[in-house]
DNA sequence: TATCAGATGATGGTATGACCTTTAATATTG
DNA sequence: CAATATTAAAGGTCATACCATCATCTGATA
């Protein structure tokens, strides 16, 4: 055995069982659990034991303590969880070329998804975000605000939650490279006409278009993000 | 402000400072912290406040605490991270089909890759896989441990950790779903030559080839386990 | 009777201090 | 010098106490 003795501590037993009962249904989101002090008398533990396994059920957004309340299981999405552990990974070089290589994926599949729909229902946010982007750039800015705004609204007209959850995984792992590779396009108008593309493929329906459209709006900006990055030695 | 008060508790606020520390890089994987009683005093908090912190960080996969010896800051990979997590999540219907896309989408773009590639060094592995299948199948099994060696190797032979990651991910998220799949093809002889032909491919290096044949690969059992499910109502 | 303000109790949040087991460093002994 | 015994330190667990907050009940008031 290559893992002989695995000296489980208390409170992770005690996660594991509430884990265990979550995952079959046994307790579901908006279940009030016991209190803490009749926990730890049902499980003949310490209340100690009984916190240290609640607080660590509570970081990672599987439920709720409400002083005074209570404690009670969370609405779980992977949305959610994704969000609450992204913040911590080290993102070294290699990750990151990595994690652009799976969003570049991502958002042209979303990209001819929306397509696919005619951007059903999300035109007017699409084209609001570009106009958004058009006045940040007139003010001399870059237009990050719109460029978000629009690859969101995109997603959110894709109608596939994982692949939105996903998106923003890479994104927040990518925050500081995103910034860079909006900043490496000569002009940001070039990102804003790109957009503007994009927004006409998805409206006509014409998928591949529109997956070609993003390919090609992301690796301008990848392609500078790696030229600049080897210039720069 | 739609947060006005955040009411954060005193464990939340020492998690957060450790996490910067680990994201600035002032603590790196393999660093001790000081001892729990330590740090209650230099943080003027109680033990069981820095206690909470570092069960919550230990169960997040953050840290490790050895009795006796104290407590590390631990190796931190994507791969890791995610698997703490996916244990959790309860998929519904709706995820599930969201996460069948995501995955199509990730695998074809890893055979395509391994073409690309060649397989280069993943060649035999590739091979055994199906031979494994190959066996499983002449006993009567589905040849479930093949197939999987075959798409994790493949994923290898992509050389994109990150992507990997994701795949593990969706595999977790779809453990139930995945069996399932195998299971709705007429002869799991069909499978096995579907593999072949992938490997073939990407022997030759052929990425558009090898692309379409996973896509095909994947929706075959895809739509299988669609039309299944309909028709068992 | 209906309403609302205050009292009350339950609950999570935090702090202490104690004791145990395990580990690692040190001292002891052959 | 090596093996062993000792000891100090670290995390693991427990019991208890007190606080702030919230939900609920109660009773006075309109």
């Amino acid at each position: 055995m290559l893992e002989p003795l695995m000296k489980t501590r208390l409170y992770e037993n005690i996660v594991n069982q509430f884990m265990d009962m979550i995952r079959t249904g046994e307790l579901k989101p908006g279940d009030k659990l016991p209190t803490e002090r009749e926990l730890a008398a049902q499980l003949n533990v310490s209340r100690t034991a009984i916190r240290e396994a609640l607080r660590s059920m509570e970081l990672m957004g599987l439920i709720d303590s409400k002083v005074g309340s209570g404690t009670y299981i969370r609405e779980m999405t992977l949305d959610k969880l994704l969000d609450s552990f992204a913040s911590v990974l080290t993102t070294n070089d290699r990750m990151n070329i990595e994690m652009l290589e799976v969003r570049l994926l991502l958002e042209v599949e979303i990209a001819r998804r929306a397509a696919r729909k005619n951007g059903e229902g999300h035109i007017a946010a699409l084209e609001k975000s570009i106009s958004i982007m058009e006045d940040e750039i007139r003010k001399g800015k870059l237009g990050l605000e719109g460029d978000n705004a629009f690859h969101t609204e995109l997603a959110k007209a894709a109608d596939n939650l994982a692949m939105i959850s996903l998106l923003g995984l890479c994104d927040e792992l990518l925050a500081s490279t995103r910034k860079a590779a909006l900043k490496a396009l000569p002009d940001p108008k070039i990102g804003l006409m790109q957009h503007r593309e994009i927004l006409e493929a998805v409206r006509g329906g014409d998928v591949e278009k529109a997956g070609s459209l993003m390919r090609n709006h992301l690796e301008t900006a990848y392609v500078n993000l790696e030229h600049k990055g080897k210039t720069e030695n």
